[in-house]
DNA sequence: TTTAAAATTGCAACCGATTGCAATTTTTTT
DNA sequence: AAAAAAATTGCAATCGGTTGCAATTTTAAA
């Protein structure tokens, strides 16, 4: 069933009475090679079919061309966007990705980091699974002197290269804003505090009750996956408490558009019995009824600038090594599902 | 800044006084090496931080254990359960993959064809972009007999294995069930008509029309791209139309809620008015308001099978040449979007 | 026409693992 | 104890490009 052995060099050179070493630079445009010997070893490659072995060439340039990027899933919006934006720059720079995703599990997250060292990646961009908690599995990167950049979800006392966004600030003025559309009794629903992101928001969160003398309860914390299923459950439990909140500020729009749902079936009015707040501008927060209060944070830009950074560091043009953290702006978007003061207004 | 060199099976072979062949030998667990020899091999091996160099060892074997898969898009649900389930099988079976996404472009479809081919990957998994024409960029690979396995979005007429749903039964059945609520003016959303997707519910629709004596309107065949944007479009269409539509059928669950959202911000009731029929089961079909009646068919299934003829014919247990289509079971959910007679049910 | 400088091309040694076959050592059989 | 069989290990070629340096050819300067 196999078909013919494939086209080299040797094939090439030894059709046109040249040495590999000349069609070997020809395909590569080397200056030093002829303009026509070029455009003939380039002309009679295309005639024999040749296609270029990775293989051997990276064995002998020991460099491989291919970024691996880690992440903890692939299906949100936000995950999607920075791959976009990590793919667009590498892609200008003649580098190949590999993408691996985690499942939000360590283990998976530290079998993918072995994966792509044996893969011999030149570089890394990862996102850490919700409890991952240390950077052991990167390390083996570092010996090697391979350049690794977290985004997002990042370990924050590490000395690595982080691209975030201020989740304090995100986390202040969610909470601010929904203690100005009149909240006194506001739930926070979120994931493992241990990861920076969800500690962020929740130290903004309790920053921002104490700046305006409301106490914090600690009932209103409830800790969940951000799945479907925890939208529901978050709905059940706020439905148990009495008296009922009047504002939640739920860190991811799909758990939150599941919770609305919840609490609208068990005749809960949003905003006017509780106000909303989602996370990620995600698509779904415009097609909810009502259309969902959130936080925006252009995975573009933060996959653009991860992708930069590491290639510029791999081109020797700047180092990552002098560039700690770079924050990324993020805005509150108000649409229909907190505001209660004017929920009477016009469509958003 | 670059670290020590790397280590070989030479560094091995030296330590412990081998050849690079029993070392080789010895890592893979070949039982012609002695089972103490063997486990000092390995054991030496973890001691010096040896990783495997997948260059020499694909240029030698001629393979190199990695599968890839073409997709449209990376951001539909049911995208992301293919993966998984292609995932789930190559992973057991020891096999990589790569994915690449061509952005519904059929010029990135063909470079990213090329960019595996070049990669040498041992098959490939694909589904088409919208405006695929032809399969010529997939005839290297077929050339150097390396299996390409197609789904969903596939070329009917070709040769190759595909692994589908009957999206004819599929159109028949969302359409007769529209009829059966009642709709007589049935609006169909759905996208390029070349697609094999598109033309077979295209041809579901007119047929169940043509069967319950429904004339066949031209103008409420909307062709688009089924993106957010479109979702609107297809709304401010469906409203311009005297006498007013009374039932949509639109191939895609994103679409469907946006133009169903922008149909109620007109005053169009739900489904009283017109009853709505999307395409998917995405998870947004549970969320909208009122929930949506869609098809469901698995994503898991179809990468998990695609994924198995590919790997059992890689290792020669079966030939992919004896199969032509695996047509996978989809179902239509009946969710209030679409139920005009018992609307007044309790909740789905 | 010589000589110097620039432009082309080739030599040959890598890069690191794999594997058919031969050589050697150990174990079993007679 | 000798011969045969089985178990281990090594030899050396191979996979296909890449690249420093030398060799050769061509072009320009003297």
């Amino acid at each position: 069933m196999k078909s013919k052995k494939d086209v080299t060099i040797y094939d090439i050179a030894l059709k046109l009475d040249l040495s590999s070493a000349t069609v070997s630079r020809g395909l590569q445009d080397h200056p030093a090679i002829n303009k026509n010997t070029r455009k003939k070893i380039q002309q009679t490659a295309r005639e024999l079919g040749y296609r270029h072995n990775n293989f051997a060439s990276n064995l002998r340039k020991q460099k491989t061309n291919t970024i691996g990027v880690i992440v903890h899933e692939l299906n949100s919006n936000f995950i999607t966007s920075v791959l976009a934006g990590i793919e667009k720059i590498t892609t200008e720079a003649g580098y190949d990705i590999i993408i691996a995703h985690s499942s939000e599990s360590y283990q998976k997250e530290a079998a993918n980091a072995l994966n792509l060292f044996h893969k011999r990646v030149d570089g890394l961009i990862a996102s850490l699974a919700f409890d991952t908690k240390d950077l052991a599995h990167y390390k083996s990167f570092e010996e090697k002197g391979i350049p690794v950049i977290f985004f997002d979800r990042v370990e924050e006392q590490s000395e690595s290269t982080k691209v975030i966004i201020d989740n304090y600030k995100c986390g202040y003025q969610a909470t601010q804003h929904l203690i100005e559309q009149g909240c006194k009794r506001i739930v926070l629903v979120t994931a493992n505090l241990k990861r920076n992101v969800y500690a962020q928001r929740h130290k903004g969160y309790t920053d921002a009750l104490y700046d305006n003398s409301i106490p914090y309860n600690k009932e209103y914390v409830l800790i969940k996956d951000l799945s479907e299923q925890c939208g529901v459950e978050a709905a059940l439990q706020i439905l148990k408490m009495k008296p009922l909140p009047d504002g939640a500020f739920i860190t991811n729009d799909f758990s939150a558009a599941v919770c609305m749902q919840t609490l609208k079936e068990h005749g809960v009015n949003i905003p006017a019995d509780i106000a909303i707040v989602g996370f990620n501008n995600d698509a779904i927060s415009k097609i909810v009824e009502p259309k969902l209060t959130t936080i925006h944070y252009p995975g573009i830009d933060i996959g653009e600038i991860a992708a930069r950074n590491l290639i510029n560091h791999l081109k020797g043009v700047s180092n990552i090594k002098h560039t700690n953290t770079i924050v990324v702006r993020s805005d509150l978007i108000i649409r229909k599902s907190s505001l209660k003061k004017q929920s009477h207004s016009g469509k958003s």
